[in-house]
DNA sequence: CGCAAATTTGACGTTAGTCAAGGTTGGTGG
DNA sequence: CCACCAACCTTGACTAACGTCAAATTTGCG
């Protein structure tokens, strides 16, 4: 899986790139950057033909739902998302939430419908990579795809955190699980890990961790009390991440990445 | 080599009768057979060359472990295995079990090591193919790649669905829907999906599902009670199907995961 | 400022984990 | 073929964690 020619990398300082707004992710920091370094140097027309940015998506807005016919994927360029199927009579599941720099609908590939649904729990932007254009790349599809597995192979192995997170823990244990892998998120696309917006209703949080709300509120409760984190409105500051990490997992690593895609 | 009924109890049939001991899987019912007919027709001698075919493994071996360098995919051919990480300090994490006809390996591509450990549950064989090899193929490049994302990509999805499975259920829901995952993963393979053998340990079942070991045995007493299954040693027979999916989404759709790769 | 949504809090019940002991099974060697 | 032993599984009693229900309080948006 190597030796394939690369394409120049065009580094620019580009206006257009650069993050004006501090809540957006800068393009270098996106998982979708990976993806197109492989139109760049050679026609960059494709790229502004094929690529879609910073479309702007209301909050509670539905970026795709679970019907939908594949269009392809998305990044979030700012704001933050949900997805969820709601196959369960008895409510909807949350799947993963996406923050800036992430990539929406990956998982989706191949398949004639997403399978799941995606809302904006804010006021957020994506950009766009319809893959039904992408067939013409020909050539550059074996570097393509090999993008594609890359990060789905990471994704498989944040799901398994995830089996492992919510299987047999504790509401501390999920909880703070979760707040550090939040954390890291957010600082591997270039924010600040220990102090960001907790996006998403603790409602969210619970259905997600299969945890009841109440819990949820409790747990906070009690990390506040023990001066672990500190919490004002949607905003949440890690005051002692050693007692945070140790609270999550009597020891294990940071869980990686996102949401489905 | 195969399918010895070594185990000719004459009992009172139920469990027994239909459940030979331990198959092969057809080559043409297993997931690999999608790699390989990009060797077919051209050249066969490097299908022989890159493929080494039903390799035994025994019982409690390990296949590979968590550090070892990754070396490619493997099929299993017959038997069984389970898969782990040990980065747990209360124990090892069952991350999934693998039954003939599916790979193993495969999320760790592109990695150094594979970063989970495998063991045989029975006296087992696997197929290996050394993805180190493949680069020599060129042009069929594209092709693997795109097994290798439809397979991860319903990977993702399976992953997403344990994730469901486990956090928040009951066990009566998260051991029905398990079996019934089991006998989708037999029946799609070539076997029979009302009677098959649970080859792993209620310790490992507990374990993977994030239930105790007790709670295992006490649930399974409930479903021989109910009629809804019957077991011997380990054999097993699923006597209410619609019962046992009733039972298992006590509120949703969907089953469960595959084991890694 | 007011209302609806979100969160917090308390009381109580249920599920499943833990501990401990007893029973079964299957593999091995005599 | 049988006896034995070590895993493995089963069962019971007790308990902690967390869900549910209900009501009070806060938040935030228009």
């Amino acid at each position: 899986m190597n030796g394939l020619n690369q394409f120049a990398i065009k580094q620019t300082g580009d206006a257009e790139e650069a993050c004006p707004d501090s809540q957006e992710v800068a393009c270098a920091q996106c998982k979708l950057h990976g993806f197109l370094k492989f139109f760049e140097g050679s026609d960059l027309l494709s790229l502004n033909i094929f690529l879609s940015r910073r479309i702007p998506v209301a909050k509670g807005a539905i970026l795709f739902d679970a019907v939908a016919p594949f269009r392809g994927i998305y990044a979030v360029k700012s704001g933050s998302f949900k997805s969820f199927s709601h196959q369960d009579p008895s409510g909807d599941q949350i799947l993963g939430f996406s923050l800036p720099g992430e990539l929406i609908g990956l998982d989706a590939l191949h398949s004639s419908q997403y399978g799941y649904s995606t809302v904006a729990l804010e006021a957020s932007s994506v950009c766009w990579l319809p893959f039904e254009h992408l067939d013409v790349l020909g050539e550059r599809m074996a570097f393509f795809q090999e993008q594609v597995i890359r990060i789905l192979v990471d994704q498989v192995r944040h799901d398994h955190h995830q089996t492992l997170l919510v299987g047999r823990r504790t509401a501390e244990e999920r909880l703070g699980a979760f707040l550090l892998n939040l954390s890291d998120r957010y600082r591997r696309h270039g924010f600040e890990g220990e102090a960001f917006r907790l996006p998403m209703l603790q409602n969210d949080m619970a259905n997600y961790l299969g945890l009841s709300m109440e819990t949820v509120s409790r747990t906070l409760r009690g990390f506040r009390e023990q001066e672990v984190v500190s919490i004002q409105g949607k905003r949440l500051r890690i005051l002692n991440e050693d007692c945070l990490r140790s609270i999550a997992h009597a020891c294990r690593g940071g869980g990686d990445s996102a949401g489905p895609g």
